[in-house]
DNA sequence: CATTTATCGGTTATAATGTAACTTTAGGCA
DNA sequence: TGCCTAAAGTTACATTATAACCGATAAATG
């Protein structure tokens, strides 16, 4: 038998968390997170809807986009707006959703969590024009310290 | 002879400013953007052929798109990435391509620009970490302050 | 345990968003 | 005027996302 791999031991923790918060973490979702948690990048629904039929566990667009929400909501996984895309959190997500400041790579797809706290200069605003934000997306697209090393080479 | 609304203004203001910067306002430009002002709110780009097509000036959504990616590339015009949807820039677009802090009303579509300085505080990690950005998107979806007084009336 | 209830997943069909590629038109300029 | 480039027109299609309905499964209750 051989040793769980670092992107199971995520999902795992991941489903424990969501657990114990009182959510269900069922096959699909475990699946789909696990597709996340194993590619390490961003990936289209349908990405994730061709990766799983590769596992053998096909399911069809609308259950996995079903999924991907319920996996957002929870903070377990991230969309990237500017991309049509998802990824695993590799941040906090265990601990619930939050807002996070996503640096996503152009050309590899790797999505890094920026740990700057953002929040406060955002908040002033809003405050004094009594806008009230539900949902805030913090999101670069550019190109990766890794990427652009292989590209000056 | 009426005279000109002030969204007329606006869109007259870019087309100038655009003009000076060397790129060329042109009609169908021009359309789509006096479209955005005179809405005044997040319109999804099938909207705005609708909208072209009410006004007598129909045009494809292929052409809408390429006018859109114009508008957005040169300041005059944002694109809300929650919404898919775009509206025009109400601060500095006539200086040119920045990023802006969006608020977008959930109830009736309508933006605000937040004037808080975002770049510092994203700024340091991306230097260490070596991530170079190329575009970066800071947006809330909530309710606006007129919005909810009408909802708590 | 049996029944009720709520949630989830399977499925089909379709809506909404976005693009590729090619042609035609219009401007700018030698 | 004729060339060159950029923009717009056009068709067809790709991609992303959702609605709606039904059967299955799991949790809650008596």
């Amino acid at each position: 038998m051989t040793e769980p791999c670092s992107a199971c031991l995520s999902t795992e923790a991941a489903s424990q968390a969501i657990s114990k918060r009182g959510a269900r973490m069922t096959g699909l979702r475990r699946d789909v997170l696990s597709v996340l948690h194993h590619q390490g990048r961003a990936l289209g629904a349908y990405e994730i809807v061709e990766q799983l039929e590769d596992d053998g566990k096909s399911s069809a667009p609308a259950a996995v986009y079903r999924v991907l929400d319920f996996l957002v909501e929870n903070g377990l996984a991230h969309k990237i707006e500017g991309l049509s895309a998802y990824c695993a959190c590799t941040g906090s997500g265990v601990d619930g959703p939050h807002t996070s400041v996503l640096l996503v790579c152009l050309d590899c797809g790797a999505v890094a969590e920026n740990p700057c706290k953002i929040d406060a200069p955002l908040g002033g605003f809003n405050a004094q024009s009594g806008f009230k934000p539900l949902s805030t997306t913090v999101e670069s697209l550019g190109v990766c310290a890794a990427c652009l090393a292989q590209t000056n080479a």
